[in-house]
DNA sequence: GCCCAGGAGATTT
DNA sequence: AAATCTCATGGG
């Protein structure tokens, strides 16, 4: 077991942030399988402990790196961020395997968090060595992968992985265009998805992914509800976040989330008030 | 039964 | 360039 500081950080916050997949909640600590490492971690204060990898590969998967206390300071001159900042604080980007990215977030069309954390889950166990999610050349084909229901998504991963096996995920850099459009080569990856894999795997900050929560909220808070197309809202983003849009991002996806989830709540009738 | 879900891709308008 | 359909599956 080790000790790294971890000040400006909230373990929890980032892992429920549905940015990443490969972890659970159990007997009181994190367990998280990064890429071929169990890592059991539990946060106390501004303390991380965690046994499973070093301490280098730990700091790098949370991003400790990044200066949050300035990356916040920054976007809370926007006073519309600041209730999401303030509420999600210690909310990282985490730095992710590219593959592995690419991989959860195709499944990701069309689905929501819990079915995706299933579906990477099932592929792992089904074609990967254990603990380790299954490299490009271990996956399975369409059909075997349609077997794990993975729906029109299964054609899209096959063929994905045999282009990252060919090497379509190395070394992209560049300016953000250019590497989503080397993302967007790769079938199942359209603009939104490229964008989470630019952000969440390869360190784009500046990545702004717009889906169905965040295109409702930007709408919301800063197009008066008028309805717009995604291009606006990514190029509304970067002028007004900058090299911190990812982040703004993040921010505004789990606060409006956060918000359906407690309307939910209050809504939801009691099964007693059903009629039998 | 209907609707929507961290969409993408193809077709039509 | 925007609107519309389809693609599978699951949960509310």
């Amino acid at each position: 077991m080790q000790t790294i500081s971890c000040p400006e950080f909230s373990l929890r916050t980032t892992l429920e942030s549905g940015q990443f997949f490969r972890w659970r909640e159990r007997d009181g600590a994190f367990e998280i399988l990064l890429r071929d490492r169990v890592i059991t971690a539990r946060q106390d204060g501004d303390e991380l402990r965690f046994e499973g990898a070093d301490a280098p590969t730990v700091r790098r998967f949370f991003a400790l790196d990044h200066d949050l206390s300035a990356i916040r300071a920054e976007l809370a001159r926007d006073p519309v961020l600041r209730g999401p900042l303030e509420r999600f604080r210690g909310l990282r980007i985490l730095r992710q395997d590219p593959w592995e990215c690419v991989a959860a977030f195709i499944t990701s069309a069309a689905s929501n968090i819990p079915r995706i954390s299933r579906n990477v889950r099932d592929m792992a166990a089904r074609f990967g060595t254990p603990p380790a999610f299954p490299r490009p050349h271990e996956m399975g084909t369409e059909p075997q992968l349609r077997a794990l229901r993975l729906g029109f998504r299964a054609r899209y991963l096959a063929e994905a992985a045999r282009l990252a096996r060919d090497g379509r995920l190395d070394r992209l850099d560049g300016p953000l265009d250019s590497v989503r459009d080397a993302l967007m080569e790769l079938p199942g990856i359209g603009g939104k998805v490229a964008d989470c894999v630019a952000l969440f795997a390869y360190g784009r900050l500046e990545a702004f992914p717009v889906d169905t929560w965040v295109r409702k909220t930007m709408r919301k808070l800063y197009f008066g509800g008028r309805r717009v197309t995604d291009r606006r809202i990514r190029s509304f983003a970067a002028r007004r976040f900058g090299p911190l849009a990812g982040y703004a991002q993040q921010y505004l996806f789990v606060a409006a989330r956060s918000s359906r989830a407690e309307s939910r709540d209050s809504t939801r009738s009691p099964a007693a008030a059903r009629p039998a």
